[in-house]
DNA sequence: AGGGAAACCCGAACGC
DNA sequence: TGCGTTCGGGTTTCCC
């Protein structure tokens, strides 16, 4: 097994397969310590201890949003919604400042759940797909071609914003990327998805690929203090630029509320 | 089916 | 300076 660091954050390399997350792999869970309840998704912290001891993991893995984190019997899976982090050490103590779950290995190998804002969650499923199935497709799916992500958006007929937030229409996407891609593409957030014709579909595609490959790159964005490390808010062209210039044609980027979410768009780059 | 609203959280930013 | 209010991220649930 590779060396450990003394205290690291997991989740990013768990979610690209690599790295850290491979250093839980092979290791047997012992127990837990649930210090915030509502972090986890089991009737009772003791419950949630008590399956997970004994159980070895055997794979790390992505799929939406959701890091998965596979096990001789069932999976973890592992949403940080906006503020929640993995970390990876050794020992009892808590490893971050908001521990909510801290999951102890049989080897003093710790993976801690720390989590400034209690939103995001753990659950422990005998089958992740459960959960993982109503997800819709990834977006570098190679089977995602122009013409199924056209006949996708002909299927519904949604405000593009909220459809492509929706994760059961495609999976991974957040208000930040939304902006970002509809930006990029040339879209309205408020247009149709039945009207979107196969040119801007294409567009549409290729401007989602692009914002998250951007995101990834920059190791996302840090848009408030517990989001740590992140560039990609350096490089918003849309997103909370309310009344900065287009970087495309300069006009004032427009903010509006569309399904409770703060929505950013280029009024003249952008039309209905 | 689509859309709107509320609920869950809390530190930061803002208004007074 | 200190207080109260508002905001926003992702998701679920309820209601029209």
């Amino acid at each position: 097994m590779p060396e450990l660091p003394e205290v690291e954050t997991v989740a990013r390399s768990l979610v690209s397969g690599q790295g850290l997350g491979l250093s839980v792999l092979g290791r047997r869970f012992a127990g837990a310590k649930v210090s915030w309840g509502r972090s986890i998704a089991a009737p009772s912290a003791r419950s949630f201890a008590q399956q997970l001891a004994g159980r070895q993991v055997t794979g790390v893995g992505r799929r939406g949003k959701y890091i998965r984190i596979d096990l001789s019997q069932g999976s973890l899976l592992v949403h940080l919604r906006m503020s929640g982090d993995l970390l990876l050490g050794r020992g009892e103590a808590p490893l971050g400042r908001f521990s909510r779950v801290q999951m102890f290995f049989d080897d003093d190998v710790q993976l801690s759940f720390d989590d400034a804002r209690k939103f995001g969650r753990i659950w422990l499923l005998e089958d992740a797909e459960a959960v993982l199935g109503a997800l819709g497709p990834e977006p570098f799916d190679e089977a995602l071609t122009p013409a199924v992500f056209h006949r996708m958006l002909a299927a519904r007929n949604r405000q593009l914003k909220p459809l492509l937030l929706d994760q059961a229409f495609i999976a991974g996407l957040g208000n930040i990327y939304v902006d970002e891609a509809l930006w990029t593409a040339r879209l309205h957030p408020l247009q149709g998805s039945q009207a979107v014709d196969k040119a801007a579909t294409g567009r549409l595609l290729r401007a989602i690929r692009k914002v998250l490959a951007e995101g990834i790159k920059r190791n996302g964005a840090s848009i408030d203090w517990v989001y740590r490390g992140g560039e990609f808010q350096n490089y918003f062209k849309a997103y909370q630029q309310t009344d900065e210039p287009c970087p495309r044609c300069g006009t004032p980027i427009t903010r509006m509320v569309v399904g409770q979410r703060g929505t950013h768009y280029c009024p003249n780059c952008q039309r209905l």
